[in-house]
DNA sequence: TAGGCCATGTAACCGGTTACATGATTAG
DNA sequence: CTAATCATGTAACCGGTTACATGGCCTA
């Protein structure tokens, strides 16, 4: 998925500001089809706006930077659909945290559970905001989007959580040392 | 994840020519962590070289074109495993379906269920692939990574089946006059 | 008063893809 | 006879990120 479609989308919901779209496309419920960055939307809203996909209004506000709202046009709307209409490139998923899972004799267990820790809270994050966005919206079609996404990262959570012993126990074991008491047993009797 | 890690990852494992690098990182088990072509992957290899993470004998095979074996050194793993001991980055999804999910109120109902389709069918090829991989490993991280995946992608995989017929229905509906036959009808009388 | 939020934009850079170049072998 | 598979590599290109430039307002 490319900016500019990104950019169609998101306009076609609601008029925003190159801001706003980068707020939505990194925290909003447009955050699994493309993490855009200033240096991306500015240009793309500029090119889309020279081909009349968009029209802009200038609202200068007083001590504040003046905001460039940006509406779709029906041009912008035709070529939208043009866009979502050929077969959607396989859906991607990328995982650092499984290279880590694939990798686990070579890793010491600390690590491994810490990468372990990180993907559930993420998980966990990520399933609290579907469900806020599902308890906000009337829209039926985020509604279903959010509600199939918390149905496949429940399950995720959910194995990970019951399984995780199991990966932590494949680490490289070179810590089993600290499996046996040191001192400390007698430093207690002492204490 | 950059080609340099999925490199040294893959030659942690065994060695490898960059000719199988790559089809292990586009159909092989380490898919999910990035794709990469002959443009990315063979000037990494020369660079790991240079570098001395990795070695290379040549085997000059008759009548075919000789092939770089390329393999892991010391100081390589132990790259290897300083990458891997940061914090892992965020899994990404990245869903084209999704967005055609998102913006079904502008599409023809074909239009989505042949998206839903894709994915149905795309799920079930990634489910079997994944079942193949667990029979035919003894490694235990392997065994681990696939069966999490089965577990994500068979509830996706379910939930997409149980649910399609909700976010079909949200199509744009002006296709409805096709439902009524056109003229064809008479002509089909008077042949 | 430091840092975060709002708000827009440019320029350098970079990781990666696509297309090209080459060529023998084998399967359909 | 064509297409795919094996096998390596380069060069052009491109989409996107990072860093930089600017600046006022508000909150801790």
């Amino acid at each position: 998925m490319n900016i500019r479609t990104l950019c169609l989308a998101i306009l076609h919901e609601s008029d925003a500001t190159g801001y706003e779209i980068k707020k939505l496309s990194v925290e909003g419920k447009y955050r699994y089809f493309a993490e855009a960055s200033f240096g991306s939307i500015y240009p793309t809203l500029a090119r889309l706006e020279q081909e009349g996909l968009v029209t802009l209004r200038e609202e200068t506000q007083p001590g504040k930077p003046s905001r460039k709202i940006y509406s779709i046009t029906d041009a912008g709307r035709r070529a939208l659909v043009e866009a979502l209409s050929e077969p959607p490139t396989p859906d991607v998923f990328r995982s650092g945290f499984l290279l880590v899972a694939l990798c686990a004799e070579l890793l010491d267990r600390a690590t491994i559970a810490a990468a372990v820790e990180g993907r559930i809270t993420h998980l966990r994050e990520e399933i609290g905001h579907l469900e806020e966005l599902l308890r906000s919206t009337n829209d039926p079609t985020t509604h279903w989007a959010a509600a199939y996404g918390i149905a496949c990262m429940t399950k995720s959570h959910e194995y990970l959580a019951d399984h995780r012993h199991e990966i932590e126990a494949l680490a490289r074991d070179d810590g089993v040392v600290e499996t046996s008491p040191p001192a400390a047993t007698f430093r207690v009797a002492a204490t």
